[in-house]
DNA sequence: TTTTGAGTTGTTCGA
DNA sequence: GTCGAACAACTCAAA
């Protein structure tokens, strides 16, 4: 007689305390089996068999088995496309109601669909949870019914709606103990994964009240540790988005402005997913985008010759991680003095960064290139001295990321004025023509 | 329906 | 050195 359970399916949540799903999950009548599912769709694009992101996903699922263990369970990992990996759930388990949180992205969404069929042919329940934002979908609205494509309305009116209903909790961690009772044997290894297990690295998220109270003031100092890091545990849903957002609103509104961004971002993608290929500003599509492959290289390697661009380039390569200051730097670099397609940068940011997250890097990729909605007017275009002058002004980070800086004497890809005017006249014949 | 005010993060130029 | 205007109009959101 196989054992009644219910499946509680992780995937950007990783975490068992205040997860809406798990404790939805752990309120059911049945016990719980907490499964992730090594996606070969999503893992075989990725390029770089010791991929840190990778390594850090594994790493924070053997934590999770540890304190399933702590509870008689086991976190069960599966590494197989995901129709097959439910039916190999659905065929090893009595399995009555599947969990889950809420995935935004094209891709999830139609992959969430199809196991919501499956389960259904099989008469197994499918439920599904907002976790990983506080608004959702179209939880905010203009008063015409559309959604937002402006900022600053959007944050007042999410605002407003926080305060109407504050935060919800869901104390999953209280109920672990309705965790199924199970030893996995034989526990899936990185190796058979097909990745390479590396240190990911991670800098420590810091948040001290102290150093989010101060968040307005240094968040443009790359050289200092201004900012949270908290992107690539908020990526993987390791921290609770109801946790920071909490934080933020006693703290620091700028610092809840961005975590306001983040649901824009991800509003915006869930309503105009064409916005992964598309400009949301079509007429941006018009332009005549350079894409030199030598200088693209150089931009990538971090040898451009302007020291704040290369020190940018050269975190990221390095670490994983770039300074927000750095990357609107850096991005502006591209799209502007380059006149390469944002969407070479944004998917070269995409290999790299650890808090890689598609609706945030696709929109403030359009933010830099000025092609997004509420983006930077087009011929706003940084200077990268004036830029190291104003947030790097005793070249600290510079020095940090440029090794040896002394015997640093690159030629400037492109002469800074020369390439302004460029860019500028670029963009207006384009956007005039179009 | 029309009007009004506003719109993440800059730079350059010239008075 | 400081300051306002130009950069470019255009679209959005709300009253």
């Amino acid at each position: 007689m196989k054992k009644e359970i219910s499946v509680c399916w992780f995937r950007r949540d990783l975490r068992l305390n205040d997860n809406c799903a798990l404790y939805n999950a752990l309120c059911s009548p049945y016990p719980v089996l907490a499964v992730f599912i090594f996606d070969p769709e999503i893992l075989d694009k990725l390029t770089d068999r010791q991929d840190k992101r990778v390594s850090f996903i594994y790493d924070t699922l053997q934590l999770l088995n540890i304190d399933c263990q702590r509870n008689g369970s086991s976190f069960y990992l599966l590494h197989h496309d995901v129709i097959s990996a439910f039916k190999i759930l659905f065929n090893d388990f009595k399995v009555k109601k599947v969990f889950l949180n809420h995935d935004y992205e094209p891709y999830a969404i139609d992959r969430d669909l199809r196991i919501k069929k499956l389960a259904e042919d099989e008469g197994i329940e499918f439920h599904t949870f907002k976790d990983q934002v506080i608004f959702e979908k179209s939880d905010i609205l203009k008063s015409d019914g559309l959604p937002y494509t402006v900022f600053t309305p959007y944050s007042a009116k999410w605002r407003q709606r926080y305060a109407e209903y504050g935060s919800e909790e869901f104390p999953s961690e209280k109920y672990l103990s309705n965790l199924l009772k199970i030893s996995i044997s034989g526990v899936l290894s990185l190796n058979e994964i097909g990745f390479v297990q590396v240190d990911p690295g991670l800098i420590p998220v810091n948040l001290h009240e102290a150093a989010i109270m101060d968040y307005h003031h240094t968040r443009n100092l790359p050289a200092i540790k201004g900012t949270s890091q908290a992107s690539p545990y908020l990526r993987f849903g390791i921290i609770s988005i109801r946790y920071l957002v909490k934080l933020a609103h006693q703290l620091n509104q700028t610092w809840l402005n961005e975590l306001i961004w983040r649901e824009f971002f991800m509003m915006i993608m869930f309503h105009f997913p064409e916005v992964i290929f598309r400009s949301f500003k079509r007429k941006y599509d018009k332009i005549p985008w350079r894409n030199n492959e030598q200088e693209f290289d150089l931009w990538c390697k971090g040898e451009t010759g302007y020291p704040i661009v290369d020190a940018g380039m050269r975190q990221l390569n390095e670490t994983g991680w770039m300074h927000n200051r750095v990357r609107m730097i850096v991005a502006g670099f591209l799209c502007k003095h380059l006149l390469i397609d944002w969407r070479w940068g944004e998917a070269y940011f995409a290999q790299k960064l650890l808090d890689y997250e598609l609706s945030s890097n696709n929109g403030n990729w359009q933010w830099a290139a000025g092609s997004g909605c509420d983006s930077a007017p087009y011929f706003r275009v940084f200077n990268p001295t004036l830029q190291t002058q104003k947030f790097d002004p005793k070249l600290i980070y510079i020095k940090t990321w440029i090794n040896d800086f002394n015997k640093y004497h690159l030629t400037p890809i492109v002469e800074h004025e020369f390439a302004r005017k460029r860019a500028l006249d670029v963009y207006k014949k384009a956007l005039n023509e179009a």
